[in-house]
DNA sequence: CGCGCGCTTGACCAGACTCAACTGTTGTGG
DNA sequence: CCACAACAGTTGAGTCTGGTCAAGCGCGCG
């Protein structure tokens, strides 16, 4: 089931647009660990609900490097920023074990047009990924290796939490050292080498593909940028009709 | 005026919703070069239509240091990532003398409920931002100094080109060497070396606050990611109802 | 006409990369 | 249940891209 907490943050939903939420996609589909879910450069029809799992979005370069434009958690929707576009923009491979739902693109135009408020909603949460993207961005042109990964862990831990998934500032870890770097922009060596040094300096401990934060306050003042807080039902958001 | 070519060129507008859009903002005001129209941290209640001259997106760091994230042309919606926050996200500076007209966020909930073709405009409006955004960060992490010029100075070329100020694969340049630098995330030093080097190597020719490309395709070459072609009325935009 | 900002250049430094070897862990098939 | 292959992680040595600091230059504006 796709879970609502990124939708319900921002916006009281009424029982006809959680509806119209929880019957948008497909039944789910599993997809193995390292799977590929959609290929970059592949005809678009549609984009998916994560349900499960951890999944990465990627794109290659010119030069056959690879980056990861971001790790996807559930709740997430994914490939969503294709739908401008007749070609994916990017590769959705997935990390773990991983459950996604497919959404035709057709079935957003009744949304718009007969729950504008589900429209209103679906710019909320494009622009709420864009402020994340220029976050990622200002981090990777002005901040250090070791900067950029206290960042990394601060941000999954608070995108984890609503999930249940943080005990004791403790979550799973699943990527490994060389995705960590395709996200960075680092390489897996240097990589290895600051994750050890925060690891030495008592701020975070990782073991068998878990990670734990144990220093948050001195996690944060190492990251290079602050927190967001959305706001919720914005005044450009159609007011609900029947609540 | 507000420049609609970003929206034609995505869908054919009706003569109702061109002139919703070309009514939806204040009165023009003009900044003088330099000047700050917007800034980050302060209490955010709409947004801006960009009608004349450059403008500068830019975020403060921890450590003190700047980033622009992007610099802005005519046609552009400027500051809408904020609308899901109560504070600006960014720092809107006219790099030279440039002209807004200012959007209350509550002027959008009509068009949400009345002009739902325009809703999901906006969507599309923001999804294509967020393209670019993510494109800009897969160059930030994986391309050289000299690479990220060159995608710089392409991009550029192609934003101002449906504004009908190139000419002849020359056009206005205002950007400092410093300005550069915090678009890039490199040093003003740097960036000077690199410029020379490009320059030296024929690719391009700068003189007096004018750039021009001499070698397109050798930029091409260097560029780390191509250039994307938007789609046309995707189909889960809603259909004109009077066309 | 001169002052200041933006551009240029040099010398030196450092964070991150490359290459390469080695270790530990995991999962799989005999 | 063990052997081993494959992969993830670790470590070291040397290099290079880009950063830092500092000084000089030149155009354009007041």
């Amino acid at each position: 089931v796709y879970p609502l907490h990124r939708w319900q943050a921002v916006a009281n939903l009424t029982p006809e647009e959680r509806h119209a939420l929880t019957t948008l996609g497909d039944v789910g589909v599993q997809y193995r660990a390292g799977t590929t879910i959609r290929r970059e450069g592949t005809k678009v029809s549609g984009f998916y609900l994560h349900l499960n799992g951890w999944i990465a979005s990627s794109i290659l370069l010119q030069s056959g490097a690879r980056f990861i434009q971001k790790v996807h958690l559930p709740g997430d929707v994914l490939g969503a920023t294709s739908m401008v576009l007749t070609h994916a923009a990017d590769t959705l491979t997935a990390i773990t074990r991983a459950d996604v739902s497919f959404v035709p693109f057709e079935r957003l135009r009744p949304l718009y047009t007969r729950l504008p408020r589900l429209g209103a909603l679906i710019t909320f949460a494009a622009q709420a990924e864009r402020l994340a993207l220029i976050d990622a961005l200002v981090v990777k042109g002005r901040a250090s290796a070791k900067e950029q990964l206290a960042r990394l862990f601060l941000d999954l831990h608070a995108r984890l939490l609503p999930l249940g998934a943080v005990i004791d500032d403790e979550f799973d870890f699943p990527l490994t050292q060389e995705q960590i770097a395709d996200l960075t922009g680092l390489t897996p060596v240097h990589v290895n080498r600051k994750l050890r040094e925060l690891d030495a300096t008592g701020l975070i401990v990782r073991k068998a593909k878990r990670l734990r934060i144990v220093d948050p306050i001195g996690l944060l003042a190492i990251a290079p940028i602050g927190t967001r807080q959305l706001r919720f039902e914005p005044p450009w958001v159609p007011i609900a009709s029947n609540v």
